[in-house]
DNA sequence: TCGATCATGTGCATAATGCACGCATTATCG
DNA sequence: CGATAATGCGTGCATTATGCACATGATCGA
């Protein structure tokens, strides 16, 4: 087994690997043309703000604002104007919750559902041309590998990363 | 070799599973809390809209500013702006470019060095707590897939996806 | 050589953002 | 219990980031 400070020199290496790719995956999600191609391609225009919140209400709702906002890395407040756009866009709906009546769940409404819905279709057209040449155990592999590096990382502790869900 | 459509629906379920992960990684990124902690740690103080062009100029630098606003998904105007100020903090510096005289290639000052070298001990901190319990053999594989679905994905045709660099 | 393309930067109007603050509700603890 | 802290949400308000139109200088291509 090797010493742990080459252990330690062999993670630094790969860790600055990783870094280079992560950072080439949040400039391509966070690149606005994406953005825009997917919503042309819903035949919905939409705010460029706006879109992410959509998409993440669709996927993770129905979701309170705070953890919406702490998904997107903006404010509450913030996202909470955004939603209200969102609602009178006919998008998304709050509704109340019985069990504990300070949140209002953000849940995405049937004209929503129906413009996700594209844009998942339109996602899917790009990831199955992108994994048209990979072996299925390499797919398999980086989408198990990338789902436990997420939870690692939400979970890492809050004083060098940050902290999640109150987790 | 099972069918297309089944090769499809097995696609299209990792492919969920896979925009679910990116979704937190992203989200993770883009979190302020992150950025602030780490500036603080690097003990200098720093807006947040300047922190992702410092460490991508430290990174990917001398760049130039049209190449940077496209990684950080922005317009080049605004990054044009932001570098300045960051010229003006003494942390990047922008040189002419004799080879082609319209770039004004923007590298990392010493200040800036000093600053992105705590962070990326920081960051090196982070990662050496998360992978503590991998097997090397899976962070060789986590590292080497997301540099493969990176180049991919930067790759993708444009009419779905997005183009990058001129590319 | 000359029009097209590219990299950069400025003026300007707009939209997004965050903070201070308040309200309502729930959790905690003595 | 009952008081107090903590949580979720939203509005007013000032600030700033952002992008578009446009201009300039440089390079490329035919």
């Amino acid at each position: 087994m090797p010493s742990r400070s080459l252990q330690n020199t062999h993670i630094d290496a790969r860790l600055r690997e990783l870094h280079g790719a992560v950072l080439d995956i949040v400039g391509a999600m966070n690149r606005p043309q994406r953005d825009e191609a997917l919503i042309r391609a819903a035949g919905i225009p939409l705010d460029r703000a706006l879109f992410p919140l959509l998409v993440g209400i669709g996927r993770f709702g129905p979701i309170g604002v705070v953890e919406l906002a702490d998904r997107a890395g903006r404010d509450h407040t913030t996202v909470s104007r955004q939603v209200a756009r969102l609602e009178e866009l006919e998008l998304v709906q709050r509704q109340e919750n019985p069990a504990d009546r300070r949140v209002r769940r953000v849940a995405i409404a049937p004209k929503g559902r129906a413009m996700t819905a594209m844009i998942d279709k339109a996602r899917a057209r790009m990831g199955r041309a992108i994994f048209r040449t990979w072996d299925a155990r390499d797919i398999d592999e980086l989408v198990r590998l990338m789902r436990r590096f997420a939870d690692a990382l939400n979970a890492a502790p809050p004083a060098i990363a940050n902290r999640r869900r109150g987790a």
